[in-house]
DNA sequence: ACGCCTTTTTAAATCGTATTGAATCACGAT
DNA sequence: ATCGTGATTCAATACGATTTAAAAAGGCGT
């Protein structure tokens, strides 16, 4: 058994020449419907799966994807380096190059790619208009029209924490984010604050508490509010790094985690409290669906975009309301 | 001019054929001394890199070289996030894959790369001889017997950032650091004890505030010192996450930095702290060596390490003591 | 059925490097 | 001077995919 089915396999296998799988696999057209899904047939049957290198040999270079990141968006938090190092795995297995790209005076790419993703943007990214009018295929992080997009359920995430801590028997539950001009934070708000008032009808007031959108940004937060003596009995934090703030804001006041007060994050990172009840949003899977819009991008295909779903994972952070 | 030049435009200014570049490319041996030379100076000249996807597809694949975290060392700090991305972009240019190694239960690497580059490494880390032993390639972050190793001048970096504070007139240094089993924090301990006492004599007493290492464990640790009555006048913070806490307890203690206590960090990390008074460590520097012993592991050359310098960079949160 | 034009397919050339078996060289021994 | 031997070097080929010029197939009108 050969370890690596070659073009020249797939062709054989079709009956065809290599040159008519090349054509199938870039999606050019000159070829014949019932040609194209016999090689496509054949391509499945022998798990082809084109070599990277002779493919970068053969075209003089390999595609190169520019990550663009908003001025406003903090990099090197945990959530973005890990974001980061499954896309960088996902487009190396496509034999793409990803690239940092830097940003000019006036907030723009300063270096446009054969194709860009962007990270960090907000409803009216000036940079969709700037990359679409220039014809560069894109892949936004966050949500926005007339381009492809991959986005978490938000949302839904918000939801899905706040409707866990009613069903508790919660009430009064504070919501810890970071700045609210990030969309991600704001849906997540709003799936809070609509969770909140279909459970509790008009009267239910959203408690927010806002600060910086780090661990020590939450601890602070929380903090300043215990020492202002605003009341809760249970938290969702808007990000796992918040919750994590959070968690120890409350055990210097005294508050026991969960006996005194329910938390719930937002992410499920890794390696960042253990024991944390969350949402949690598969990054491997936004990673993977992001290189996919890509790839249609490329070749032409029709716009698209993506939810992506979330889910909640219940450990020891969260309990029945005392 | 041509833009890329090849392996034939090197054989043919050297007057050779492309096979004894090759040979000299790879440091095979069966070249003579003289022409090895002649080559050498023909791609020099001509400032020829060999092409990385001709030679990923004539070698069947490229090299892997695996990086390996110690389960003790948390990956995913604005550190580690920035070093990974150096050390990547350096290993992608000379056409290696970086691959993300996973733990078996006894803390070996569970696979075994065409290289390995060891992360968060201790004295006597048994990661070493179980690689020297399987005959890999191995390149350390940190400092160890017999294997090569590349690490900052931690210790040096202690003595910079404490002399630096000393200049100024404090002698009431606190030093806040991590968990001091890990190599850089222990140095870093050293540095500042050795400062200390070659300035105040044997009378001065270290003090050391010990905590998690997070911006969040510099805050808690700052401020339960503040309200234990701890005095001081600066703050040495083992890293520049660590002093961005530091910083902030002091601020919510009502205490003005640098008018009232002055702090130094470590790392220089951008987007932290962006007026920190701080020791820099060149970490595109530390990657692109890691890469050199590597490149040398691989060729058999003999074993050597390397400690890259620091220095240090005063910005805007030291001041002379009042 | 024939020629003509368009669509589809093929075979061969190409990308830049590594490898290998053959050819060449240097040099001392006969 | 010739030969043998080991050390160097050369020329040719492989790696796996893309591309192009040419050939084959298909469709249409007369």
């Amino acid at each position: 058994m050969n370890l690596k089915p070659t073009i020249a396999d797939v062709a054989k296998e079709a009956g065809v020449s290599t040159g008519t799988v090349s054509r199938v696999i870039n999606a050019r057209d000159g070829v014949k419907q019932v040609t194209r899904d016999n090689v496509l047939a054949a391509m499945e049957r022998l798990n082809y799966r084109p070599d990277q290198a002779a493919r970068e040999l053969a075209l003089g270079g390999p595609l190169r994807v520019g990550l663009h990141i908003s001025a406003a968006t903090k990099r090197l938090t945990p959530f973005f380096t890990l974001f980061l190092e499954y896309l960088m795995v996902q487009l190396r297995t496509d034999g793409y190059l990803l690239e940092d790209i830097a940003s000019q005076d006036d907030g723009m790419p300063a270096d446009i790619c054969d194709a860009m993703v962007l990270f960090g943007s907000h409803e009216d990214d000036p940079r969709i208009d700037y990359l679409l009018q220039q014809g560069v295929p894109t892949v936004l992080l966050g949500v926005a029209q007339g381009v492809r997009w991959v986005a978490p359920d938000d949302y839904g995430g918000g939801r899905l924490a706040t409707e866990h801590l009613l069903r508790l028997g919660h009430q009064d539950i504070a919501h810890v984010s970071g700045l609210m001009h990030a969309q991600a934070f704001f849906n997540r708000y709003a799936g809070y604050q609509d969770a909140l008032r279909d459970a509790l009808g008009e009267t239910a007031q959203p408690l927010l508490l806002e600060g910086d959108t780090s661990s020590l940004g939450g601890y602070r937060t929380v903090r300043r509010a215990l020492e202002a003596g605003v009341n809760f009995s249970a938290v969702f934090a808007a990000s796992d790094e918040l919750a994590v703030g959070v968690i120890g804001a409350l055990e210097d006041a005294g508050l026991r985690v969960p006996t005194d007060v329910s938390v719930v994050g937002f992410d499920d990172l890794p390696e960042i409290g253990e024991a944390l009840t969350t949402v949690r949003q598969d990054l491997r899977e936004i990673a993977s669906m992001t290189v996919t819009l890509l790839k249609e991008a490329l070749s032409g295909a029709s716009v698209r975009s993506q939810v992506m779903p979330v889910r909640l994972i219940v450990r020891g952070t969260t309990t029945r309301r005392r």
